[in-house]
DNA sequence: AAGTTAATTAATAATCATTATAGTATATTT
DNA sequence: AAATATACTATAATGATTATTAATTAACTT
């Protein structure tokens, strides 16, 4: 099977920052990672780990699930990801690292960003305010949303 | 066994709320329902159910895991408590109802409350900015906890 | 182009939190 | 005190995630 054929001017500014990454911590180029990367980045739903799996498989019928997991992690690992666990305990992962907040809907689970000044001025008054190193952050806010508030 | 025998006088103000509440609702009023409740009261360290179920076990020792789960749904159904889901995927049980932003350690698993002015006005704003219904927050971030930075 | 090393796949199995089921016990109403 | 509806308990089932193999494949180095 040849796999990396396509040329390096093919890929997205988001791709060729993850193999940079890659390569800097001398993790290998498989196209199985780029493919998952880049279906996240493509997907703005915050995609469950099953929803990953089924969508690259398209592209490669022989991909594992493991390999999925193992991706996902990875990822997590060198920060260009971030999983989420709001819901029922299912991982959904979130490839947006900017200040916004997640609006989840409590019937469909379902997640979509919210963004504005007020979120930006909250977490730099709150860098201020503490004194820790802040890791990470997640705000997220349950509510209903218009689709599922529509069937009732 | 006699299980409510105490007298009614001997119950905290919280208590009492929450045997209103489930009158009112039809539901009764359970000396499991109140221990669960007390438990997590008394702990600030938004426990986990198991956590709850081992302590609570101590005075009920035939107490189940699953009539725990169950309260824990009712409770928060009724909105006297808040579910909690961020790391692990594992639930954890917030009592406190008022805006805060929840400070979890990454290395231990360890959740302490933060409070502000700040957060306060980041909250009241938002409400305005959205037209949707809030049923509900929960604002985290990630940080390694004083106790964790000293042993390294 | 060949050698080396890491990644992927596949096939199970194990884990662990949560949920479902069904029989027994208990709180509340009469 | 008896009736009845709900709650509790014990046990089993579920389902996502992780762990373990071992064999194959492919990326990277020289
Ligand atoms: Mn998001
Ligand atoms: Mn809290
Ligand atoms: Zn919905
Ligand atoms: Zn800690």
């Amino acid at each position: 099977m040849i796999l990396l054929t396509r040329n390096i001017t093919s890929y997205s500014m988001d791709t060729k920052k993850l193999i940079e990454m890659l390569r800097e911590k001398g993790f290998k180029v498989t196209p199985q990672r780029l493919a998952i990367y880049e279906k996240i980045l493509a997907n703005k739903e915050h995609p469950t780990v099953d929803q990953i799996y089924q969508e690259v498989q398209k592209k490669f019928p022989t991909l594992s699930l493991t390999t999925v997991y193992h991706t996902l992690h990875l990822l997590t690992k060198i920060e260009l990801l971030q999983e989420l666990r709001c819901n029922n305990g299912v991982s959904r992962y979130e490839p947006d690292k900017t200040p916004h907040i997640n609006i989840i809907c409590q019937n469909c689970g379902a997640i979509s960003d919210y963004q504005s000044k007020n979120v930006e001025n909250f977490l730099l008054q709150l860098k201020k305010e503490l004194k820790t190193k802040l890791l990470g952050n997640h705000f997220e806010i349950q509510t209903i949303c218009e689709k599922c508030r529509k069937q009732g």
